[in-house]
DNA sequence: GGTGAAATGGCCGCCGT
DNA sequence: ACGGCGGCCATTTCACC
């Protein structure tokens, strides 16, 4: 089912485990006002569901070296199916690029890539462009991480 | 210390780490080749010194009806330090804002925005224009999100 | 949902290398 | 800095109400 059913409860615990997966159960259920086993079926029943899609690390950008965050805005020509499959497959395979949207609009897809410095970027940019054919490529610096968040708004939920 | 001195061994726990952080320790122990005492320090190390900064459930967008991106681009001709924090200050308060950047170039400022539908993009658009004075405020929509990761990129650590 | 309890596994000392 | 042992405690996961 592609919409399984979320109570308040569960949307309770969604709220507190995108905001930090390494809690004791017994904290978790306590602020959810139930006991630890119901607690941990919900917990289950979120991750079978797959709401829960995994539970990850979070590193420090800064820490491991990746200091600067570049969007490139992308404009192709070349819009057959075989076209972006190769694309595609490129973007997957480096790691820099953390986001990949297609877009509406005048632009046709955007990305966000992580880099220790505008000389990484350069080899990065260079890569794209190398494997596929791009006809406009624009890439805005981002000068400050002013907010970035892995927790998602619940308030739409039902 | 800003930066904490990170070996291979390190990278490796990193990189398993911010892909599933719910591991054992024994498979975690094995798969970078140490017995499960000096992994655990290891990892608890890498916790201290802020390199891993949270533990995180990611959740499946579309199954808590939050379908649609929006990427906002923003300038402004107020630039005094007074603006920026009540600007910031109101971004903090919105959850649907999940990244928000300072940009270099003809933007001022990037905002990444998830809702259910445009309705929902739209009651944003209002709350952010209300309370801080833009002059310009260009909102692109994704189609489609085609990659999307948490996971950084470990080659430059070091 | 709740309870209780058994099995598992993680935590964190100590000490040897 | 790694490995191993060991005891304590938290968590998981039963069977049952």
């Amino acid at each position: 089912m592609a919409a399984p059913k979320i109570d308040a409860v569960d949307v309770k615990l969604l709220a507190l485990l995108q905001r930090s997966a390494d809690r004791h159960l017994a904290e978790l259920a306590e602020a959810v006002g139930l006991s630890q086993t119901p607690c941990w079926r919900r917990v289950q029943r979120l991750r079978q569901d797959g709401v829960i899609t995994a539970n990850v690390a979070l590193l420090d950008r800064a820490k491991i070296n990746l200091g600067v965050t570049v969007f490139v805005s992308i404009r192709t020509n070349v819009h057959t199916p075989a076209w972006f499959e190769r694309f595609k497959a490129t973007i997957d395979l480096i790691p820099e690029v953390v986001e990949f949207y297609r877009m509406s609009g005048d632009v046709d897809y955007m990305l966000r890539v992580v880099v220790p410095d505008i000389a990484a970027y350069d080899r990065v940019y260079k890569r794209l462009i190398q494997d596929t054919q791009l006809s406009d490529v624009n890439s805005s610096f981002a000068m400050e991480q002013l907010k970035y968040t892995t927790a998602l708004p619940l308030s739409y939920v039902g």
